[in-house]
DNA sequence: CGCTTAGTTGACGTGGATCAAGTACTGTGG
DNA sequence: CCACAGTACTTGATCCACGTCAACTAAGCG
């Protein structure tokens, strides 16, 4: 199976021959993790940095009185953990969801690449500022969104990324997600989702069948969730 | 006054000589905006990147329905739009809260950054991680925070940003937002904003009088706001 | 076959939105 | 100097979306 960095990244501008290997090299150290376990805990200082590379992992922040909240939810290409490389410290847990292959990268490495391939740089730059988008799409849906729109636009993203990294079969993949997550990702309660979901099921647009989801109707799903894909950064470009 | 891009930076790593030098030349470049008026739109691909020197400036996202959602509200010292650098095109307005002076970066002039000076490469990169760290802060409080916690935990940190690039006199700084805006922010009803200000200063912690905030127990704010710095990095570090 | 976890449903309460009507402040023009 | 218009702030009354609580069903799984 390719790199799914190489994917992702190849995906918004070219990449050299030179880029693809030295990608590889970064990415080829990995490790696998449980469903349900830690990856990374809050205020450790990581000398790694981590992708995914198989399943799906979540940045999860607890609060006082035990509440959690889920910041992002990450899938195959993503550099979970690329800014450890600058952060002091990292601030929220990263919990694998399901069972996860992540590949290590020391952080020595990274700064080389920074000193030797300054378009490869750029484009790890944009991979954390195409994270940075994702926050402020949640932002704007958990501030002013009804759950309904919320969860469409979702399930919009979820699509548009997952298709990216070859992980889609038409309009159809695989979320094996449980409510109580998605109650945590959409800042609502577990009942409160569910009833959501039947009535988002109601509409005909889509159907969520055990973890596989199938979008029935991609317009009035993106209508619903006012889904527009812009954010993803999905054209290549130089950058 | 000192570049406050300079300041911003150096509370995180020390800058050389040559790099304070290569700062002085990204940000001489100025331009004045009127309060309320847009700095950027929505789609535009901008051909340089901007730093807010003086002034509040929000990046704002309307809905279909009129609705407005505010992630971001930026300080002096702030690069608000350096991703631009990286970006198809730019997701939501920037707009001026009140009259700000803007440095204006010609793109290529930051490429030349990323092919010269790694060392500030990471740091510019490291702001852009910082406004993602703020942007994960602000989706907990949206998910998971009453309106009274949401708001002590906006309070720490705007003081905790402003202190950082000298616009603190002890616990007192200006802040000449409106609750319209603020509301936006929180995503609360005006009136609910209202409500919550009003619950907030009979806890005795800020006062809050025309456009000055004055804290007046940092502890009782922060229990409440359950604020931890940490995520601004404000460590001085080599990175 | 019992145990655990996820999903579902109904009843009920409440936090925050909405609506409507004020008051206070600022700037503008006569 | 006052009249006014516009904008922000404030308050009270009402409503309903969503949370909470409590029970039940369904689906693994040892």
């Amino acid at each position: 199976m390719a790199n799914p960095l190489v994917l992702f990244l190849s995906r918004r501008d070219d990449l050299s021959d030179d880029e693809i290997a030295a990608i590889n090299a970064l990415t080829s150290n990995t490790q696998d993790f449980e469903a349900g376990t830690s990856i990374i805990r809050q205020g450790e200082r990581p000398q790694s940095s981590l992708l995914v590379t198989e399943g799906l992992a979540i940045r999860s922040h607890y609060l006082a009185d035990g509440k959690r909240m889920i910041s992002a939810l990450h899938v195959p290409g993503d550099y979970v953990d690329l800014h450890s490389l600058l952060l002091d410290q990292i601030d929220h847990d990263v919990v694998a969801l399901t069972a996860c292959r992540v590949a290590l990268t020391p952080h020595g490495e990274l700064r080389r690449i920074t000193e030797r391939l300054p378009h490869l740089t750029r484009l790890l730059w944009l991979s954390t500022v195409i994270d940075a988008a994702m926050h402020r799409a949640w932002i704007v849906a958990l501030g002013r969104m009804s759950p309904l729109n919320h969860m469409a636009h979702f399930l919009c993203e979820m699509y548009s990324r997952l298709e990216v990294v070859g992980l889609t079969e038409g309009y159809t993949f695989k979320l094996p997600i449980t409510q109580i997550d998605l109650a945590d990702m959409l800042g609502l309660s577990v009942v409160h989702v569910n009833r959501t979901l039947q009535e988002l099921r109601a509409t005909g647009s889509i159907s969520w069948l055990g973890s596989t989801v199938s979008i029935k109707d991609w317009d009035a799903l993106r209508a619903l969730g006012q889904f527009d894909p812009a954010y993803l950064n999905l054209q290549k470009r130089p950058r």
